[in-house]
DNA sequence: TTCGTTACCGGGAACGTTCCCGGTATTTTC
DNA sequence: GAAAATACCGGGAACGTTCCCGGTAACGAA
């Protein structure tokens, strides 16, 4: 039998549907609905993490009390504040950042995002942002978009979601679209570009001065003896490989070299396509007689290729790297490259960011241009 | 004139002190404090997320209603759902996820923990971790404790702070004590281990089966005639380390080759060590003819060492290193070495994780050996 | 009619913090 | 010895969600 919960009567109760799969009941005489709750998950099973009112409890004070305790030491009894110190040790307590963020509505991470990390360039920018970040008390959300523009605007919602402070950023080779950038701006989040940027957006940006770095290397070449100077570029989209491919195009001015069309390939930064590339060169009427490429994996490739092909370094063909990867070093020849301040990259960026999150008032947004250094190994002379 | 908020009256006010930078009051008749409200900040400055109670009541409906029209289609009439849709896009709401975490008790979200990761390996194996694991609907929060114990401890700290659902990791090589590691276990947050390990720690591990790596790179040296073939260990403390020199040790036993405990060296991974102990190796009264190491970055530095000192590899001493870094590809000559599949480390990982996320009810620790691979390149062979 | 059912919607507690503000007891000041 | 200041503490709202559950309307069947 049935009995109303309010008036406990047994009959006059009436069946009122199945609703979310219970059964569901109406009193006559109370006009009321109700229906009986459901069993509640054990006690074992729903692991409790213990809270601040966990303690307060224990010690017999109000929760206000234990988080003054906790943080800060205003209005707080040494004595009770050394109790709630021992109990949280005791029943080592950890106390809940989501909480936390959630009144004070800022999440004390900042987000990182890269189009990949496997290479030596990402990581060692992310360490330098990172360090200058934690020293802050900063945490650090890394991502990494895959050079695709898709998991890109994904990542940018998922940061959104979790209320970063602060974005630091280097955009995929595939982002024409900074839409998903903008949404954090909207929001008041500050956001720096490094590396590669949005020439349209008014924020931060670090990079390096691309363009006197790519001159310095084909005036290198040049004053070697190089005339047929061929430029591995980047896509059109990378500020980065527009900017070398100026800097590559002054030179030759410079020099009053004519730019061969033939010689400048713009290719998507895959290693497939790298090679294929470097082969067509090679098996052109006139081949190039040195070679800049966009970055330093890139060359290393170009150097297989080439030394594959059985012709020397430098002898036949001079080759010119971006950016000194460790590994530049290692390979034989030795890569010349330009070598960029890798670390400084990550520090400046953070140190823009924080300037921002820190001030009370809009600050304005700076661009930093990093120097660049012509590191010459035996790939371009003997 | 002070007037009561309360009576209204203006005598019969006291001052009572001022607390926290402000005055306070006390009306004698009603026998009540008081102080007047601090100016709340001005609505410019404070931003405002638009948030579902902003949609709400923009539409004229209640809470429940947009946040079941977000998620879910129960219970919604599909007109109002759609208007909820339309006005989220109207006004560019995002979810806090913080909320959202906070009040389902799990963030969605996992950690990673790696000792470095400027190398090659760990940047794979989070790939290959965060593949999966995005699959499945997490988020990853990368940390690396830069091979420093005391950063490790402080990174377990900030992710059970904020609440991760689980743990990858691989400790740094100061890494002795693991209550870190079992507080999250205390927790009921799963916790697994690749690469290095604990063996004492009841949980999931992912690895490769590195004695007989090692053992597989032994046995190649020893059948290319080699007799005194030194080793380049890692810290004791790691077992992947103590693992390969097991492996070393059966391959010299099995060959019955007496081990020559001046050839086997434990050092720190630091490359400047490297360095150090095999310039000690090579001056030895008689030096060895092969070399096995730790890991490739250490037998690159060898091999720049001997090349340095004007010895053929692999005619005067030849090297195996492990774990096919592809920097090992592109050197001269290239490094023999023991192929791990780093991707799938990651992806496995990610997997056993996964079971103990989503089972109700408590999964078994497991342990997942993968295969290695002897690559044979020209640090042996000519 | 009257009962049972479906289809919606709204109210309010809960998650674990912080913050504001009022209360009480004790001490200092004139 | 009253007025003012100090030192603590507790209550309760707020943050932005989800979840539980009761309410109402409309409709079909007995």
């Amino acid at each position: 039998m049935i009995k109303c919960p309010h008036c406990q009567q047994v009959d006059s109760i009436n069946k009122t549907g199945i609703v979310r799969g219970k059964q569901r009941y109406f009193c006559k005489s109370c006009e009321v609905h109700f229906s009986f709750p459901t069993a509640e998950p054990t006690r074992s099973s729903r692991r409790h993490q213990v809270t601040i009112v966990d303690i307060a409890q224990e010690l017999g004070i109000s929760k206000s009390t234990v988080s003054r305790a906790l943080r800060g030491q205003s209005d707080i009894h040494p004595g009770t504040r050394q109790a709630v110190l021992d109990a949280v040790k005791q029943f080592d307590y950890q106390p809940n950042l989501l909480a936390h963020s959630l009144v004070k509505s800022r999440s004390n991470t900042v987000g990182i995002m890269v189009p990949e990390f496997v290479s030596f360039f990402f990581p060692k920018v992310i360490i330098g942002a990172q360090n200058v970040l934690a020293e802050a008390g900063y945490n650090v959300v890394i991502c990494h978009s895959n050079e695709s523009y898709e998991t890109e605007v994904a990542n940018a919602r998922a940061l959104l979601a979790s209320r970063v402070d602060g974005l630091l950023v280097s955009h995929t080779k595939e982002t024409r679209n900074f839409d998903h950038f903008r949404a954090f701006q909207r929001r008041g989040i500050p956001v720096v570009f490094f590396n590669r940027f949005c020439e349209d957006m008014d924020v931060s940006k670090v990079t390096v001065d691309d363009q006197a770095g790519a001159f310095k290397a084909v005036e290198h070449l040049i004053q070697t003896g190089r005339r047929r100077i061929a430029h591995l570029a980047g896509p059109d989209s990378l500020t980065n490989s527009r900017n070398r491919l100026n800097g590559y195009r002054d030179a030759l001015r410079h020099y009053g070299i004519a730019e061969e069309p033939e010689l400048v390939i713009s290719y998507d930064l895959t290693l497939e396509k790298a090679n294929i590339y470097v082969n067509h060169l090679l098996n052109l009427p006139q081949p190039p007689d040195a070679l800049f490429t966009i970055n330093d994996p890139t060359a290393i490739e170009a150097l297989k290729v080439i030394k594959s092909r059985g012709l020397r370094i430098p002898d036949d063909i001079a080759i010119v790297g971006f950016s000194n990867d460790p590994i530049s070093a290692l390979v034989e020849p030795g890569l010349t490259t330009v070598a960029q301040p890798v670390n400084e990259i990550g520090q400046e960026s953070a140190r823009l960011l924080l300037r921002q999150l820190t001030s009370e008032l809009d600050v304005e947004p700076e661009t930093v241009v990093l120097p660049t250094e012509l590191i010459v190994r035996g790939s371009t002379v003997s």
